[in-house]
RNA sequence: GUGACUGUAGCUCAGCUGGCAGAGCGCCUGGUUGUGGUCCCGGAGGUCGCGGGUUCGAGCCCCGUCAGUCACCCCA
């Protein structure tokens, strides 16, 4: 076979990388588990209709088909690899609606597939990291300031630099367009969203070219756009502006409430902006956008928002609010500029050295004398010179070898120190910081 | 899906007006009878992304194609 060339967009991690995601992973699970989130898995597919349900993706869905599919064979048509978590969960909650006790509070880590044009911290196939609350009938306000906590306590959990959460609110945005009275707010909501890249003479051109609004509409948009605020302050600017609507008024209050609560319990994290829009429609109040800070232009690391109405059937409604970690976005990114190092590329803490292939018995019970008490331990492969096999252990970063002595007695080294030292394999244990491979932040 | 740029050794790259395919790092051997990292000697490794064209001759020029990077779109 010919060698393979990279498929870019479908990232895999040498083994040292794979270290610093999973204990990305293992940190985030062990979060969400001690704020009482449970774990669920649902399927890599989801019925098209399913799926489209949350707007301008269609193209970027990913259908499924057997390769020598039959005209007529219906068995898998219709089928589509999600695009994200929330919508499957959805489904999940409605088709086990009568099993679940609400309001549920549920953690998914999983793969998720977007036909998009890769680029730097841009995945076709990506893992997320999802929390969601979602109630029957209701969902109380407060789930909305406890969300972005809990994962603002995961994110700090992790050895990486400090993030800032930015929230806005679609009846806020919804509102103040609709007492200006313009009618199309989602396009308006993607065009102020351009802001930070084109800068606001284009925004309101476009705003006033193709969108059609006023000069007047154009500039109040802009003027909204620009406020940002730490606590409730925000307020008394989006009213000075003049627009005036119910759905404004009920914005208004909701984020006040998210920001001042979250400033109580963590201040400076959180910050109302007004100019975040998340593109996903299905979002009918509170939206969440995370920045790493230092690394702003690799856009959102943790998204989400409360929507209404997305598991509904007949009667039935389950609102929810939920939030997503970009998890390989972000492992790409920290471990590509270095800023995460595993300690090792393996799990290994000793290595016992092989004199001969005679003794291989022998270094085998040494081993499984380590193993007992739970140090990963390996045994040479081959019973090269010393030399070699310690060569052996320091690239993989493994911090002891494990010399068998001919009278029957044992020394171990630790080969970064060149520390040598009698000891006994049923006794010797390494320093807990050796246990496990570490990972480290800066470089 | 649109556009720009880039494809030479495992990695980073050099390769002049078209004339024998190179360096550094990494890897392997050895430096006397098994304890690494430094140093020294030696060595392996390339259908120059792929296909076609022009030419006496193509890594270099032309066309196509595939892949990658970036921007747009959208978004974790």
């Amino acid at each position: 076979m010919a060698k393979p060339t990279p498929l870019s967009g479908f990232p895999e991690w040498l083994p040292d990388g794979r270290i610093v995601e999973q204990q990305i992973l293992d940190t985030l699970r062990r979060t969400f588990e001690l704020h009482g989130f449970a774990s669920i898995e649902t399927r890599a597919v989801e019925p098209l209709d399913q799926l489209l349900r949350k707007g301008e993706i269609d193209k970027e869905v990913y259908v499924l088909r057997r390769l020598q599919a039959e005209e007529g064979d219906s068995t898998d048509v219709g089928l589509g690899l999600h695009f994200d978590l929330t919508v499957p969960f959805a489904r999940y909650v409605l088709e086990n609606s009568g099993k679940l006790q609400f309001p549920f509070r549920r953690y998914q880590i999983q793969k998720v597939w977007r036909g998009e044009r890769p680029q730097d911290g841009r995945f076709r196939e990506f893992t997320q990291a999802d929390i969601d609350i979602v109630g029957q009938g209701e969902l109380a306000f407060h789930h909305e300031v406890e969300l972005p906590l809990v994962m603002a306590d995961a994110l700090a959990s992790l050895p990486i630099p400090p993030i800032r959460i930015q929230v806005n609110n679609r009846k806020l945005v919804e509102g103040f367009y609709r007492g200006l009275g313009i009618a199309d707010t989602a396009a308006v909501l993607r065009a102020v969203d351009k802001l930070d890249k084109i800068g606001p003479r284009k925004v309101h051109g476009s705003l006033t070219g193709e969108l059609g609004l006023t000069d007047a509409q154009a500039d109040a948009c802009l003027a909204l756009a620009e406020i940002s605020a730490e606590d409730g302050s925000f307020a008394d600017r989006v009213k000075a502006l003049g627009s005036a609507d119910p759905l404004l008024d009920e914005g208004l209050d909701e984020l006040t409430r998210v920001v001042e609560a979250a400033r109580e319990h963590a201040p400076g994290l959180l910050v109302a902006d007004l100019r975040i829009a998340r593109g996903l429609d299905y979002y009918t109040g509170t939206v969440y956008e995370t920045q790493l800070v230092g690394h702003e232009s690799l856009g959102s690391i943790c998204s989400g928002g409360r929507y209404d109405d997305l598991a509904t059937a007949g009667n039935e409604r389950y609102p929810g609010v939920g939030m997503s970690v970009g998890v390989s976005r972000l492992v790409s990114r920290l471990v590509g500029q270095g800023l995460l190092t595993a300690s090792r590329s393996v799990p290994t803490a000793v290595l016992v050295a092989l004199p001969d292939e005679e003794s291989r018995a022998t270094c085998d019970r040494i081993a499984s004398a380590l193993r007992r008490r739970g140090i990963s331990t390996e045994v040479a492969p081959a019973a090269q010179k010393y030399g070699k096999q310690i060569r052996y252990a320091e690239r993989r970063g493994i911090p002891y070898v494990w010399f068998p002595q001919a009278d029957g007695g044992h020394e171990v080294r630790d080969i970064r120190s060149g520390e040598q030292s009698a000891a006994d394999p049923t006794a010797w244990t390494p320093p807990a910081e050796d246990l496990h491979p570490t990972v480290t932040g800066g470089s």
